[in-house]
Parts: structure tokens; C-alpha cells; sequence
DNA sequence: ACCTGAACACCGTTCAAGT
DNA sequence: ACCTGAACACCGTTCAAGT
């Protein structure tokens, strides 16, 4: 008892920050079924039960960890890199997105929430989950804002937001989809289709739609023709809102497509 | 040992049917985390251990479990409920979505989608798996040779195949979310709005786009907000992937629109 | 062929007890 | 205040053994 000396009131082994920085390394590396507590705990020299402490349960980890990473979306036009300033001014001549730049910002800020998915699927993989942390909020009102200056009214921004949310969500899941079964337990894609021969016969024969679809994809990597597709997807999507907020404007847009 | 019968060779008492049907019946009264291989087993009077003479893994049987709920989406123009036909005839006139109706074709199974999610949620909460099960490939069958009707090309097609899926499945997971949100733990919204009060007083002065988005839902009742979102959401895309695939019969939608 | 019973190696969470 | 150690009530999966 007298070798150690009395345990400095503010020595503690464990923070909140550091178990969801553990838990984001883990679930980074070992996917989502790789996380349990006891798992974090020995990742920081620790036992399970103590991370109760800090963190009232492996969801509400989970739901910090999420907003963790949100934080890392690049939102164009701030320097500040998620702590944000003191309030600002208010919504003054020189703002958020004005003019037509709305849509280069839109789609900066999708791709860039898109990259992140691609960094951090477990996200995804979450489940369905009320998103109402800081730094999901920050972008939200970021974007809002933005949709705002462009003239959305609020109903149709709110509708552009979860639209453009749910194209970014879904893309990232297809393609961690298909590169799961690309580079699953068989390993390469001939291995794949060797072994689903028979299942995929009956595929040609009667859904040749779907089969034609399946076998033209092998050309090109996968992380170029996703990020395309992606793109498709997000010009579809953002004409049909722009047309809907600004018909006049939009109407110039043909020439272009066409 | 006398006075018992011999056991029929056909006396099972299981069959992967009768499993998964049971599955299904606990994933949508109890949710996802309701079910377990205990779980299952004690509903159909049997041991957990039996299972897997019929299923393979627990996540097979969830595979099976999300493709038996896939076939019930209905499919316009099938009188068959999901066991198919024998192969029919080729593309003749008169076929799945010719003319002007595909929209109206591609909208009513979005919407089928739709409401088929909204019954069995836990599809979506099940994780992004490849769904390559019959019922999802006749549905996308289905709704390509729609589009290729349509006059979309087969990249076009994809693409589109792909973004309403992600409207679907990002409409519901907004629902759901919303929906437990507000008869959460916490009861109604109002006890969610005072245990919260601390924390939406920051959200209010920092993001006050956000903000108002939240306090001016509460008018109205949820499932019929979000059929009204979605749909909109729909029809934005709609309108950009028609103006991709025939820019001429686009323009005319403009008019309306306004 | 099909199911039981028991085990193995895990889980998330709680909580007295230590320091 | 903060962490340990041990326990509780679960998991998915395996597999000899029964019938």
C-alpha cells in the first residue's frame, strides 16, 4: 500500500472520446460483427464492464461513433473543420450557395458524404436510426441553407435533403453489395459464377432482363463504374428537383442533356 | 418401444416453409432483435439445434425470410402470385409497360415496394446483403423490361432500377425513424420535445434550418406525410431520368409541372 | 432422416467490491 | 470517481446420441 502513491484525482484510463476512437478503429478493420464491448475493452487494456462508466450502452457507442465520422464530410465553404464558429452573422449577400452554384454544392457535399460511407459502411449497416447528432445536423442545415438561397421552398428542400440521402445511402450499399460478392468467401468473380452455374442458368432462362444485367458488369473496376453510376443517379435526381423549384431556369437545361 | 410406431419416413415436423413462415411471424411482431434460433425453435415447439438440419446459418434463413416477403409485392399485369409462368412468349405487342404507361407501371410497384417495407421493416434493418433471391429478381425483371419498353437504355436502366430502389428503401428508413422517434421510449412527442428541450435550444440557435424542420412536423399524421414525400421524391426522379431517356417527350412535362 | 440434449465460445449489461 | 471481477441471462452453432 505505501509503495503506490495515492491515485491522482484525474487518472482515468478511459475517456468517451477514446473508447469511440477504439470503437471506430475496430469496427473500421473488423466490420460492424466485429464489435463488442469486451472487444473495445481489450483494445484498451481495459475490462468490459468499465466502459458503462462512460457510455451508457453499446448503441449510444454506436450512435457517438456514427456522428464521429459524419463529422469528417468536407462541407465546402467552412474552415472550421466541425466545432463551427460562434453563430455567425445572419444569412448576409455572399452566403452559403448562392446563384447557380447551389448545384456544384449539393453535389460536392453528396460526394463527399459518399466518401465517407465508402470509409466507414458500418454506418450503413447501423440500422435504422434517428440521425440527430451535431454533426449530422451541421450538414443537414448546411444544405438546407443552401437549397434555401436556390429558392426551394422549405417543403420541396426538405424533400431534396432526404432524396439526395437516401441516392448516397443506396449507392454505397450496392456497392458494398457487389463487392462483397465479388471478392467473397469464393474469392473471385469466376469463382462465383462457377459455383452459382445452375441458379444462374435458371436465371437466363426465365428473368433475361436481370441475367444480361449481371453478366455485362464484370468490365472495369468497381469503384470507377459505382462512382459513375452514382453520378448518373444525382444529375437524374437534381433535375427533377431543380425543374420543380425553378421551371424557367430548368427549361435551359435540355439543350444541355440533349 | 412396442407401443410406439414406427416413425414415418415423412414425419417431419419441420420444414425450411414452416421455419421460415415462423421467422417471419416473430421478425414482425418483435422486430429483428426478437429473433433469435431459441426463439424461432420454441414457437414451432421443437429445439434450436433442429433448425439447422433445414437452414444452413441464421443469416441464410433471413435471406430467405426477405425474398418470401419480396414476393409480395405486386407486380401489375401478373395474374400469377409469384410462382411464374413457364418462360411465355417473346416481347410482343401489347407487352409489360408500352407507350406512355410506364410511369404508371414503375410508380405502382415503387409504391408496392413501399408498402411491402413498411410491413416488414426488418428487411432494411437486416443489413445490406446482395439480394439476389427469386422474388427480388422477378421484380427486377420486372421493372427493366419496363424501362427497356420505356426506351432506356440498359445503363439508363440500371441506373433507374437502381435510384427508386434507393428512394424506397430511404423513404421507409426516414418513416421508421421518425415513427420511433416519436412514440419511443419517452411515450409521445411532446415528452420527447421537454426531455430534449436543452438539447434543441443549441440546435435552434445554431442550426435554425434544421430547427424549423423539426418543429414543423408535428401537423398531420405521419403515414400521411411521408406517402405525400415520397411520392413527390419519386416524381422528381421520374422526371430526370425521363428527360435522360427521351428528351423530346420530356419537355411537354414541363408545362405541367408548372 | 430427422430431432434432442448438452456443450462451446461467445454476447450486452449489472453491480458489489476494491482503490 | 473510476475501474475490476464475477455473475446473469442470453446468443449462434456444433455434434454425439437417440429414434
Amino acid at each position: 500500500v505505501w509503495l503506490r502513491p495515492e491515485r491522482p484525482v484525474r487518472d482515468r484510463r478511459l475517456s468517451r472520446d477514446a473508447i469511440v476512437t477504439a470503437a471506430i478503429g475496430i469496427l473500421d478493420t473488423e466490420g460492424i460483427r466485429g464489435l463488442s464491448m469486451r472487444r473495445i475493452a481489450d483494445s484498451l487494456g481495459v475490462t468490459a464492464g468499465s466502459l458503462y462508466w462512460h457510455v451508457a450502452t453499446k448503441d449510444e457507442l454506436l450512435e457517438l461513433a456514427a456522428d464521429q465520422v459524419t463529422g469528417e464530410i468536407e462541407l465546402p465553404g467552412s474552415a472550421s473543420g466541425g466545432a463551427g464558429g460562434t453563430g455567425a452573422g445572419g444569412t448576409g449577400a455572399g452566403g452559403t450557395g448562392a446563384g447557380r452554384g447551389w448545384r456544384a454544392a449539393i453535389t460536392a457535399i453528396a460526394h463527399g458524404q459518399r466518401a465517407m460511407l465508402l470509409r466507414h459502411p458500418w454506418v450503413i449497416q447501423m440500422g435504422a436510426h434517428p440521425n440527430v447528432g451535431p454533426n449530422a445536423l451541421r450538414a443537414a442545415d448546411r444544405m438546407l441553407r443552401i437549397l434555401d438561397d436556390a429558392g426551394f421552398g422549405p417543403d420541396l428542400a426538405t424533400a431534396a435533403l432526404n432524396a439526395i440521402g437516401n441516392q448516397v445511402v443506396g449507392a454505397v450499399t450496392a456497392e458494398m453489395a457487389w463487392r462483397q460478392v465479388t471478392s467473397g468467401p469464393a474469392g473471385t468473380l469466376a469463382d462465383w459464377q462457377r459455383d452459382a452455374a445452375g441458379y444462374l442458368e435458371m436465371v437466363r432462362e426465365r428473368y433475361p432482363m436481370v441475367a444480361a444485367r449481371l453478366t455485362a458488369a464484370p468490365t472495369g473496376d468497381i469503384g470507377k463504374v459505382s462512382k459513375e453510376r452514382f453520378s448518373l443517379a444525382l444529375d437524374c435526381l437534381l433535375d427533377g428537383l431543380q425543374a420543380r423549384a425553378n421551371p424557367q431556369q430548368a427549361l435551359s437545361l435540355f439543350r444541355v442533356v440533349r
